[in-house]
DNA sequence: CTTGACCTTACAGTCACTGGAAGGTCTATC
DNA sequence: GATAGACCTTCCAGTGACTGTAAGGTCAAG
């Protein structure tokens, strides 16, 4: 397969799977007339890094979580670490949106959004709150 | 005030705030020995810009704000529209990292975590639950 | 007059791509 | 055999919002 094959079957963008060989997760074949040659195994593992990608594993993350895969001998702990540890990221990205989307909703309600100039968003960016 | 006065009491680092000068955020003075020198009103928008940037705002969100907020003859629905947009923004990370939370929570949940190689984790990342 | 804390610029690196230029290859049609 | 268009290649630059580091200038205290 070329890469424009296992773009579409791996629903990756081409640049990307080239960026992911150059950062050494896959390893392709090539053709002879240098063409990238994809094998079953190539476009498994890019499914594999779609999916990891798609949870929000970091690259690095991604390569480890790869290399387990690929290792009969694993402990799932390792694998389980790593997940853990994603997990409580997100849960802290979650918490920190959570915060700025409450104060953010409240302001919005609070702003007459007319042709007047003013404006509560503003007055609490300037300090205002803590000003007076 | 020289910059590591404006940087503790703008609480940003002092890189930041050289780099908000390098876009065109800021404008210090500077002095005969080539320092910058920060007013009051520079201050104030440092201020004005960690707020904005603690609620997520992009750096451009926060130049167009930052210019509302001196113009006083501004429309607050202006502000409100920047606001709402960066608020669905916000939302949809919400919406996004909250399904991976769900599938990592759930996944992590059913991983020993032991010595052993079976890991459920790598099964769905390796596609398992859609090629059986 | 030296030490050390502060300041300066300039350049590289981060993360995970994405865009674009310049050119080679393949397939189908004329 | 020529040509068009779709594919492929590499290489370099750009994204956002900083952060790190190097090499050097300035200032106040002792």
């Amino acid at each position: 397969m070329n890469i424009g094959d296992v773009s579409t079957a791996a629903d990756l963008p081409a640049k990307t799977i080239r960026y992911y060989e150059e950062i050494g997760l896959i390893r392709p074949a090539r053709g002879q007339n240098g063409y990238r040659s994809f094998s079953q195994s190539d476009l498994h593992k890019l499914r594999f890094l779609g999916r990891a990608r798609a949870l929000g594993f970091s690259i690095e993350d991604c390569r480890t979580l790869l290399a387990l895969y690929e290792n009969e001998g694993r402990a799932s702990s390792e694998v389980r670490k790593i997940a853990e540890s994603h997990l409580r990221d997100i849960r802290t990205k979650i918490t920190t949106l959570d915060a700025m989307r409450q104060t953010l909703e409240h302001l919005v309600s609070t702003c007459a959004g007319d042709d007047r100039p003013d404006c509560p968003i503003l007055n609490d960016l300037g300090g205002s709150a803590h000003e007076k």
